[in-house]
RNA sequence: GCCGUGUUCGUCUAGUGGCCCAGGACGGUUGGUUCUCAACCAACAAAUCACCGGUUCGAAUCCGGUACACGGCACCA
């Protein structure tokens, strides 16, 4: 059984992008595979704990139409899906560590690890831990937290040998053991490190596909050892690369926006951003560029992920979600937009200018900048409008020209002219405020009537 | 500094030894269509396949080295 997961931590806002990404790439596999698809909340950080964060990545998750079948909202047969409620099994795995002397209790100080790691920074030896406390003794040691001694529980790492594993996407990787920390598994609060907390859960959870981002591939070897002093069998590993900034560092909200919901506001398509993010992971090997989930899932394969980390380009994700919105039929579009806006324009309005925008909208916030001036009235101090010369019936309107006046002439003029329609009239209507959110309360002095859009009335 | 991963047009990529003096998409430019914009159509520009060396009749594709980029090196995930 295929079962695959995300294991997103409530520290953000929103669904980080990357994570979309990676659910996406999750949520395939599982579905190739008629698998099951799990979200797990890792919030073992209390320092770093978002409230509301959790509902919000769950949200994202839903509205981009990415379904789990196991979660903390949803339950399922390994609840708790919140690692917080989880945190009598760590401590039960990390005892077992310690008996079996494959980990131990660490009594150093945040102040002794950090004067220690400044010392090896001067020396530029990698900053590790040096093993003090695991040359104590198991009494020792065990008398000390008796007495309720702060501590933590390292995981003791052999100094020798190789660890390897092997990534669906990238092969073989190996590491030396010698050169891998005695990493914290258990904190002084209780609460597990990352690292224990995802091996404890993965195994437990029976997850077989673990698909993340290439930033835990160099921890990949500490979780390999764990699985192997667990004495549990190993998952499938599959890193996949990182979505980068323009200046091609790790995608981060200082240069990008990174929250699923920022792209729900621009008013992007949930099927448009999937679709894009699943080109910057693998490539159709038809060479398509627009296609939706479910052929994804027909075609897709692991081993044809990328390795290299793409650049997110936001110019393109427009161009994608403009052919999205364009092969959308128009009345479903108008109940989006309608939606969108939270029905503060009524559909009937929607219906009748949409058509003449749609053609050059790429997010659905661009309807009101492209069709709002047929039904906004314009600010009280608002700046003169910006308009470019319209030209109505061959002759062009000067900027200076373009008042309540000179529109009613021009379109009076306009719709003289014989099989002359609506559209084309609205059409230089908007060109010469393009782009401006302001114009003249158009909708309501002009009353379209007739199915062929031809202009027969107008009245001011 | 150490370890790891990667490197084909500005960007996303196709390409797994001859079909590639490298194909597609976004963006750009020019033209067509349209009274204008967008959309649509067409064309153009854009990659010495990071570099050096090797294997081979033949390499973007295989091997070695170098450089560069990114990631990791927390009681953060």
């Amino acid at each position: 059984m295929v079962r695959t997961r995300i294991a997103p931590s409530p520290t953000g806002q929103d669904l980080h992008i990357g994570n979309a990404y990676t659910a996406l790439v999750n949520y395939v596999v599982a579905k190739k595979n008629e698998g099951k698809f799990i979200i797990r909340i890792e919030d073992t950080d209390r320092t770093r704990f978002v409230e509301g964060s959790e509902d919000h990545i769950l949200e994202s998750l839903a509205w981009l139409g990415i379904t789990h079948s196991e979660g903390p909202d949803t339950g399922g047969p390994y609840t708790p899906y919140r690692q917080s409620e989880r945190l009598s099994l760590y401590k039960k795995y990390a005892e077992e560590l310690v008996v079996q002397g494959k980990a131990y209790y660490c009594f150093c100080t945040p102040e002794r690890l950090a004067e220690m790691r400044k010392g090896q920074e001067s020396r530029h030896e990698p900053p590790m831990y040096d093993g003090m406390c695991k040359a104590f003794s198991r009494q020792q040691s065990a008398i000390r937290v008796k007495n309720g001694e702060q501590h933590v529980i390292r995981l003791s790492l052999p100094d020798e040998g190789v660890t390897v594993f092997t990534d669906l996407i990238r092969g073989e990787i190996s590491f030396e053991n010698k050169l891998l920390d005695d990493q914290v598994l258990l904190k002084s609060d209780g609460f597990p490190t990352y690292h224990l907390g995802v091996v404890v859960d993965d195994h437990l959870m029976e997850i077989s596909h673990i698909i993340r981002g290439e930033e835990w591939i160099s921890s990949t070897p500490k979780h390999v050892l764990l699985y192997q002093f667990l004495g549990w069998g190993l998952p499938l590993y599959a890193h996949m690369p990182l979505l980068r900034n323009p200046d091609k560092s790790k995608l981060s909200k200082r240069k990008n926006p990174v929250w699923v919901s920022w792209y729900r506001e621009q008013g992007f398509l949930p099927e448009a951003l999937l679709n894009y993010l699943a080109t910057m992971a693998w490539a159709h090997p038809d060479e398509k560029e627009i296609f939706s989930i479910d052929e994804m899932v027909e075609v897709f394969d692991l081993s044809d992920v990328q390795t290299t980390a793409p650049i997110f380009d936001i110019e393109k994700l427009r161009w994608m979600n403009g052919e999205y919105l364009r092969k959308t039929q128009n009345s479903k579009l108008k109940t989006q937009i309608y939606d969108f806006y939270n029905g503060i324009y009524d559909e009937d309005t929607i219906a009748k200018t949409l058509p003449l925008v749609v053609e050059r909208m790429k997010t659905l916030a661009e309807y009101r900048s492209l069709a709002g001036f047929f039904f906004e009235r314009p600010k009280e101090h608002e700046p003169p409008l910006k308009v470019a010369p319209l030209k109505v019936g061959g002759e062009a309107l000067r900027l200076s020209d373009w008042n309540h006046d000179a529109m009613e002439h021009a379109i009076r003029e306009a719709s003289e002219k014989a099989g002359m329609k609506a559209k084309d009239v609205f059409m230089e209507l908007r060109v010469a405020v393009t782009g401006k959110t302001v114009g003249p309360p158009l909708l309501e002095s002009l009353e379209v009537l007739g199915k062929d859009e031809t202009l027969r009335r107008i009245t001011l």
